[in-house]
DNA sequence: TATGTTTCCTAACGACGTTAAAATAGAGAA
DNA sequence: TTCTCTATTTTAACGTCGTTAGGAAACATA
């Protein structure tokens, strides 16, 4: 018995309402207390929905909490979509990676819950890994330009992606000490400076410029 | 009412016993299941123990993780103070980074125990900021060679350590990733070249060699 | 009206960390 | 020995969590 398309479209938009409210509670709570205290069950009291209610539209307190995030993660690609493509691609790499580590940097619950380690369900956020593809075609075209070997390309991609990972994470894991304001821009800035300038030699700048390796 | 010392180093003696069979229980705990699926409950099924009783012992599921994580950063204590002092302290620097990378890489359940955020008791394990305090002295170092400014040096420690950590954890966070396998001592050269090569000069190589600060 | 579907709630289940209260064991004092 | 004090250990619960079975209420079609 299909229904017909009014009907359909109200129910639709009732659901929409019911989700929006619930997801406006639990943003509320993730501000407040961050994901520590966020609990199913103290949404339930915010949101004046009961427990069922939520499993029914979410399915799970993870999917409750990948809506929230795919929400705020959305809101970056718009920001990262509107990074432009620089002359330079490196440039380009540059305002990418700084546009994402803000991101995080600003919304701390949102990246712990995006990095929590998912459900065998698996699949990562589609944002996420939309916002991840971004850097391809400028990294594809750092080979291009000969400025980084093809060889070295996923290697400085994981390097990276897993140190702007703990530029983001540790400040937010300790809270308690005082980070210099300009660690992200700085460090990224290094670290790719680090992969790009004299890209053949893969030494670091010793004090005599000899290679010892005496911690292999 | 003293005990005698005889009786009092029975006691204490028996202490460490329970003691130590609890954790070894709470290590093949963490070994099968990370720190995901382990619970009290189940360490009570495992070494016999009842509830309480650890609690008598750590005090709180907290206290006994941070003296299961305490061990095995004795381990780590270990293993960089066997790195010797290098004649360059920037090598010292990337074999003490490297000693404690790869610590946390093989031991990715102890990493993440170390690294969760702490209760408002606070205090930092003893052992991890005794590993951390290690840098002082080769960072110090090349800040009297004139090789890093003085300036930059909590920016560097700040950046180096964050930089570790993503290199350390992401891999943990993504196992289902294949990462590249030398990620950690090609990150941390990179990393250590873009800090300390012409170090008077804080862009980055851009194609034009001019500065384009377009993301600001 | 009657029927099927979607939405929503009451009430519970099982697992978790934790603890009150009491039983047990060990060591010195009588 | 017996008594007493302390340290160890247990049984049995409490409160919270995520989750779900089952049914009631609302709604759209017929």
């Amino acid at each position: 018995m299909a229904l017909a398309p009014r009907a359909q479209k109200r129910r639709q938009q009732h659901r929409d309402e019911a989700r929006k409210s619930i997801l406006d509670a639990a943003a509320e709570l993730t501000a407040e207390s961050s994901f520590t205290g966020f609990s199913v069950r103290a949404l339930v009291e915010r949101c004046g929905y009961s427990a069922p209610t939520i499993y029914h539209y979410f399915g799970d307190k993870h999917g409750l909490l990948d809506a929230l995030v795919e929400d705020s993660l959305q809101d970056l690609v718009r920001d990262m979509r509107q990074v432009p493509t620089l002359p330079d691609p490196l440039e380009t790499v540059r305002a990418l990676t700084l546009c994402f580590g803000n991101w995080g940097l600003k919304n701390p619950t949102y990246y712990h819950l995006l990095t929590q380690p998912r459900a065998k369900d698996a699949k990562p956020l589609a944002a996420g890994e939309k916002s991840a593809g971004m850097l391809t075609d400028p990294l594809a075209q750092l080979v291009d330009e000969q400025r980084i070997e093809e060889s070295e390309l996923d290697l400085l991609r994981q390097s990276l992606w897993a140190c702007l990972h703990g530029l983001i994470s540790l400040p937010a894991i300790r809270p308690d000490l005082v980070w210099q304001k300009d660690l992200l821009e700085a460090s990224v800035d290094r670290i790719l400076k680090g992969w790009l300038s004299t890209s053949g030699e893969g030494g670091i700048e010793t004090k005599k410029s000899g290679k010892s390796d005496s911690s292999r």
